[in-house]
DNA sequence: CCCCATTACGTAGCACGTAACAATG
DNA sequence: CATTGTTACGTGCTACGTAATGGGG
């Protein structure tokens, strides 16, 4: 058994069984794959992928379970180099985060410009997606950090730090009946047809009703990305319900905001690693950045902690004092 | 990075450092295994092994954190061979458990014959420790089982699993003033030297005493071994001290056995392996007839739930219908 | 008929063994 | 001086690339 073949194996399934596809992505040749995979499946006795004629199918009931090994051995590969890179340069190396467009656009901005100034050769790569396309990248170890605006507890090999709070604000035209409003109220939003972020992409709007009544609102229009709505409530489509941290002072003075952190439950934006992941000195700072209460020293216990209960009570203890 | 050189550190550390012991261990040559090394951390950019002059003197501290996650990968790939045995030929392979001598000579022989009956193809390996041996034979993952007389925390990476209960009985010569006692106390055994098994070994002899007044049993000789006991039980040395299950009607008629079960708390032998170990069908089975309670079932859900306090749950309500 | 995996074959690289060397206690 | 790790060197294996072959959809 070679690691490479475990790589082939690996990669061809993510290649969703294409052979010549994979061969490309690794740059080699596809008849060395296809032999290397028979060579695997001979040495082990069973195959890995079934086969119809000339063409790989599926994957077989014992390859499903020696694909998940193979995964995490390439994980654990992949983190010695880290382990060895930390020890030799402790200054370079590589930070990946999958997160969402407001955090990109509006609080990474600042964060990232530290890491780069303090590691100059750290090279920063950023993938945007869903909550979950960011806990899947995470899962498969195709980035280091994911960062979700929201308490994730679906992906059981992360460990998902909490790291703040934060609440929504109206966004509005000045020439919007809204935009006198000293107090905004439930009922002035289900007035007026909203344009928001995508149902499902965030949680829908958690609304926060003492009654159990259903709110009535209007969703015109939605997207994923806060400057998509900035730009449709100044085109007139409706009233934005955005992020906080979103309402640039600078930028969108041409729009109204309006405190709305009364009218919906505050979310948590949680940043969160896979389990076994080998923390460099750099990720750690990051972090620690990013939510300042998660010091190297918490992460670390967090990290120790296999416990989710145990982690839950770590982080209460430890915000406390932040709040 | 090439699955041997891993294979090589491994080894390495696991033979002291000793190059050329590693070699005839693993026959092949000693150059090989060195170059193989130098290779590797030229390629990571750093040492693994701390040198003096020619010697390997210590692992450094990058090494320890590689050695780890090495040797997480050697035993996924272990792993990978196991799943693909399993597949190709599920009547074949090899189980491997550590466990004490009691376990060994009075409890494990009729399971054992039974599994050699169903799987005449699969070899066996006993290995014997003390409690503190058998965790780690498992946790280094060179045994599939560890056995112990009693419940073991102490081992974060092993999932111990409760069998049943086992009480004490005392034995001793036929011309021995207890033996026509019809019920044991508590004194009578304070009046003689006793033979029982290692402090240490198993756990000193817990005491089921409700006022808190320390035991004063005078343990002239203590040993690992039963049949050790015995023999010098027979000798006159003294009141053994052993387990019911070691009391072998057949064989020792020439000494009489007095029930002890109501002077100490009844011990838990416990059966368990390493996290993420690949259970075969016929490990599965001999879990089984080892404890009937622990079910295939029963086992996947313990191996499914990562929480050692679930598991807790899990096994109380398993076990009850079995009381 | 195109796409894709397998087979065939040649080559370059490398892992491994033998032998000589160096350093340590 | 014995033990142990490193360097030097030769060889056989094998991984990989190119080219040709064969099956499926």
């Amino acid at each position: 058994m070679k690691l490479q073949q475990l790589r082939y194996i690996w990669e061809v399934k993510k290649h969703d069984l294409n052979v010549s596809a994979t061969a490309a992505h690794l740059y080699t040749s596809q008849p060395g794959i296809s032999k290397q995979i028979r060579l695997l499946e001979d040495e082990l006795g069973v195959e890995i992928f079934a086969r119809s004629g000339k063409h790989l199918t599926r994957v077989t009931s014992a390859g499903e379970v020696i694909l998940e090994r193979a995964g995490e051995i390439l994980r654990q590969v992949a983190s010695i180099k880290q382990i060895a890179d930390e020890y030799s340069n402790d200054a370079s190396g590589r930070l990946s985060i999958a997160t969402t467009y407001t955090q990109v656009r509006y609080v990474l901005p600042k964060i990232l410009s530290t890491i780069r100034e303090r590691y100059p050769d750290v090279s920063l790569h950023i993938r945007q997606g869903t909550t979950e396309e960011i806990g899947e990248l995470a899962t498969a170890g195709e980035v280091d950090f994911a960062i979700t605006p929201e308490v994730v507890d679906r992906f059981p090999e992360l460990i998902m730090m909490p790291c703040y709070e934060w609440n929504r604000c109206v966004v509005v035209r000045p020439d919007h009946p809204l935009a006198s409003t000293k107090r905004l109220a439930f009922e002035d939003l289900e007035r007026y047809p909203l344009v928001t972020y995508d149902a499902g992409f965030r949680e829908r709007l958690p609304v926060d009703s003492d009654d159990e009544t259903p709110p009535d609102l209007n969703i015109a229009m939605s997207a994923v990305d806060t400057d998509v709505i900035k730009t449709y409530v100044r085109l007139g489509f409706g009233v934005g319900v955005i992020a906080t941290m979103a309402y640039d002072p600078g930028n969108d003075d041409d729009l109204v905001a309006l405190d709305a952190s009364h009218l919906f439950t505050p979310s948590t934006t949680c940043i969160g690693c896979r389990k076994g992941t080998f923390l460099r000195k750099f990720m750690l700072e990051f972090v620690e950045l990013f939510a300042p209460h998660l010091t190297a020293a918490v992460v670390r216990q967090a990290f120790a902690t296999s416990q989710a209960r145990e982690r839950d009570e770590l982080f209460r203890d430890v915000l406390l004092p932040h709040r």
